[in-house]
DNA sequence: AGCACGCCGACT
DNA sequence: GTCGGCGTGCTC
């Protein structure tokens, strides 16, 4: 007899063993698919993690219900990656698979509840609540998920189970839909009429109706099959052929009298994007001599950091690397943070490589994942642009790996379990293949540049600005100044409205930098003081104007906007600050004539609508875009020639050690995009305190000096990159017991570990998320000399034994290695 | 995570 | 009594 040790998509540590029978199954691969049962009713897809003929003894372990798949999905170094991922950021397996694999590939089952045939209702001695659901189900069947909203309680379980026993319905598991091929009707000529002769035949035939006649002139427009026989095998879709504004009833009646013939054909969802390709890459000298560089670093190492400036044309630098090892047939990946990719980038790379690869894109349908999952694992995608999650695609000849945007802190994932950072994951999957890494950015993370420094990873600089383009010019607007001076209009000095104003006379574009969305963060009573929050948060609530809305950032919750203060009814609420909604209203004010753009996540929630605020942009019908940190990323655009930037102090003296890295990256980044051709562009930065050293830095775009200078803070404050970081926050709805619970727990790990490497508890900035109370124990060490599996096993067996407690058994705990 | 079970307080 | 909330333990 023979078992396999299952891996579930669950937060539950361990694989699960699973009886199989060897005739049924002879062969079971291991990274294939099976489903199985488990617990009283659930439904899941396993992975096989290994096979084996150990019994069990202190169980009986159940046997599958099927094996889906006869070679594996996921394969042997992806289950590598994934166990490195699971112990490095101390999650199970199941949480790592749960969110390697899409959607489409995994099967989980739902409770339905249905009428049973065999039983008379009116025999029948129901409740009222028992009666509320048979009532909904003589309208079709319903899921146990939805009997709780049809009654309107919270646990209706008990009525389910009695009008089972009293034989009134059926409940069983139905498997949800999975991954579906996309189909479309094609159509062609069946073949008695697909010749000269039978063409001339049927143009007789069908001489008074001319309908018809129109339908087949039409079809021989698109399917030349004259000139080119074989075309009318190919036929054409449907679709296509009824565009061109024929009879659809013809057409029907043409299909129904066997001239034409239609036939179902199975089409990748991934097609629409067919380019010309085979484009020439001409690099200059400055990046042919980069690109050198890269490839004798890799000789020695196995990660490359490539300091480019802005502009400095990395992408081609790029795509030369990965023609070569294309030509070699090997395989690229090349990661791009969330807004970076976006039709721009891809369009570039089309020109290059055709439709010869994979995106792979939140934006995507989970279909339409699958697809890129297949055609990578059926060797049809040799190349593929991704996010963060594209690291859990199944490659099997990885040569590179291609992190652009390095130090952008959206490759680390917080929210759920696995919390990775998709940069250092890279690495590791690189060197599960033998393969390399290049790390890219103008304005590397301190961990990234410290490891260059320090010979980890090889070095190469790229600061010759393509196309010769210059430097912008970097501005301080001095708000304090400018406030004594009455010149301040709103939230915009004067030398930044003139500055604005002369661009705008030039026909030039204007990007203002707001990292805030909404129209102001607060409210405040100006009787009483009062200030909206959350009710189910520690925060203010933000003000929406669009919506008209007040809106918690942290939980979504929504409620009216007040027209008086709640506490003392006062009509003087004022709103404090401002977000990119006020920029824009202000600036309508200040310049009426100027047509002014918004980029936050409320304008770019739907499918389509970033693509339509970039597009419009570049193509001028917008003079000013206003917008959140997704306007300092990766967009080319070649005709703005001024960035501001707004609320630059609070950025700097947010209340974490990476405030300076974070600030400086940000307003480096958005400076760079002003001026990207031959003219150069200006850069305006409003500030309280000009004097601030990152200024400094920050107007000669001198990235090493501000290095210098933030390492050494680091340093001194036993902070990454040269101290690790693991953050354990605790969650409970009881304050009271968080607290004693992140106490103990803190005390527990503190007399193994000692007092400077652990940190608190303290209670987060917000401390309170979606009525959860918070607490934070910062685990502080070492990068060298300390054994970190061994550690992370400690914490984990010392959390362990905090929830063995009695009193602390409700209390959440979460890790988080290396956050950002 | 999702689910069954069992205890307990509130209400007909 | 019995209904519904909620805490607890278990799942191969």
């Amino acid at each position: 007899m023979s078992y396999l040790e299952v891996i579930l998509p669950l937060p539950l540590p361990g694989t699960f063993t699973y009886r199989f029978s060897d005739l049924l199954y002879p062969d079971p691969q291991i990274g294939a698919r099976v489903v199985v049962q488990f617990g009283k009713r659930k439904i899941y897809t396993g992975i096989i993690h290994s096979v084996h003929d150990q019994t069990p003894t202190d169980y009986n372990p159940k046997e599958i219900l099927d094996l889906v798949d006869q070679e594996p999905v996921l394969t042997l170094q992806q289950l590598r990656f994934f166990e490195w991922m699971s112990s490095y950021y101390m999650c199970t397996l199941g949480e790592v698979v749960n969110a390697a694999l899409p959607a489409g590939l995994k099967i989980s089952s739902e409770s339905i509840l249905s009428l049973n045939p065999e039983t008379v209702l009116e025999d029948l001695d129901l409740t009222e609540k028992e009666q509320s659901i048979i009532n909904h189900l003589l309208s079709g069947d319903i899921k146990m998920s939805e009997v709780n909203k049809i009654l309107d309680i919270k646990s209706p379980y008990n009525h389910v189970k009695n009008l089972k026993e009293k034989k009134a319905i059926q409940v069983f598991e139905q498997v949800k839909d999975k991954y579906a091929p996309k189909k479309e009707t094609w159509i062609r000529l069946s073949k008695p009429h697909a010749t000269e002769d039978g063409l001339d035949q049927l143009s007789a035939q069908l001489e008074k109706k001319t309908r018809q006649l129109d339908v087949l002139l039409a079809y021989l427009r698109s399917v030349p099959l004259l000139e080119s026989p074989s075309s009318n095998e190919h036929g054409i879709s449907k679709k296509e052929l009824t565009q061109s504004n024929i009879s659809g009833s013809s057409l029907k009646t043409l299909i129904k009298n066997g001239v034409f013939e239609e036939w179902e054909k199975i089409v990748s969802r991934l097609d629409g994007m067919k380019a010309s390709g085979a484009q020439q890459i001409n690099l200059s000298s400055a990046q042919l001599q980069a690109r050198k560089d890269i490839l004798e670093s890799f000789q020695s190492k196995g990660a490359v950091l490539l300091k480019g400036v802005t502009g400095s044309g990395k992408t081609e630098i790029f795509i030369s690397l990965i023609q070569d090892i294309l030509e070699n047939g090997g395989q690229v990946l090349y990661l791009l943070p969330e807004i970076a990719l976006t039709t721009q980038i891809i369009k570039r790379l089309a020109k290059v490589f055709g439709d010869q690869f994979g995106v792979f894109h939140s934006r995507y349908s989970d279909n339409e994942r699958v697809e890129v999952w297949q055609k990578i694992q059926k060797g049809e995608f040799n190349f593929v642009v991704g996010v963060r999650s594209a690291i859990f695609l199944p490659f099997n000849d990885l040569s590179l790996i291609i992190i652009d945007e390095e130090h952008e802190t959206s490759f680390k994932q917080y929210e759920p379990a696995p919390r990775y950072h998709a940069r250092d994951a890279a690495i590791y999957l690189a060197s599960i293949f033998h393969a390399k890494t290049l790390l890219a950015t103008a304005t590397p993370s301190l961990e990234s540049y410290q490891n260059a420094l320090e010979g980890k990873y090889g070095l190469v600089k790229l600061e010759e600005r393509y196309n010769e383009a210059i430097l912008p010019s970097v501005v301080l607007a001095n708000l304090v100044k400018e406030r004594k001076q009455r010149k301040i209009k709103g939230n915009f000095s004067s030398v930044l409205i003139e500055a604005i104003e002369k661009v705008m006379d030039k026909g030039k574009q204007v990007i203002l930098f707001q990292n805030r969305r909404g129209y102001a963060p607060y409210l405040t009573c100006q009787n009483c003081g009062f200030i909206p929050k959350c009710p189910h948060c520690d925060v203010s609530l933000t003000f929406h104007i669009h919506q008209n809305l007040l809106i918690c950032h942290y939980c979504g919750h929504k409620s009216e906007m007040l027209s008086s203060c709640v506490q003392c009814n006062s009509q003087e609420l004022k709103t404090m600050s401002f977000g990119t909604e006020k920029i824009e209203e202000e600036l309508q004010l200040l310049l009426p004539n100027a047509r002014i753009g918004r980029m936050d996540l409320d304008t770019t929630r739907s499918k389509y609508s970033y693509q339509k605020i970039i597009d419009d942009f570049e193509n001028g019908h917008i003079d000013v875009l206003v917008g959140t940190q997704m306007v300092s990323k990766g967009l080319d655009f070649d005709h703005v020639e001024l960035v501001g930037v707004f609320d630059a102090d609070r950025m700097i003296h947010f209340p974490d050690f990476r405030s300076h890295e974070r600030a400086y990256q940000l307003i480096h980044q958005v400076s760079g995009r002003a001026g990207r051709r031959a003219d150069q562009g200006h850069v305006v930065i409003q500030t309280n305190d000009p004097e601030q050293a990152i200024f400094a830095h920050l107007k000669r775009q001198d990235y090493e000096s501000f290095f210098n200078a933030e390492i050494l803070e680091r340093q001194q404050f036993h902070y990454p990159p040269f101290y690790r970081i693991i953050r354990i926050t605790l969650k409970d709805n009881e304050k009271h017991l968080v607290a004693n619970a992140a106490q103990f727990y803190a005390k527990e790990i503190r007399k193994q570990l000692g007092d400077l490497r652990v940190i608190g508890p303290v209670e987060p900035m917000i401390g309170r998320i979606r009525n959860q109370y918070l607490f934070d124990i910062t685990v502080k060490f070492e990068k060298h000399g300390l054994n970190l599996s061994a550690l992370k096993e400690f914490l984990l067996n010392s959390r362990n034994m905090m929830l063995s407690q009695q009193l602390y058994k409700s209390v959440k705990v979460i890790f988080d290695v290396d956050p950002v």
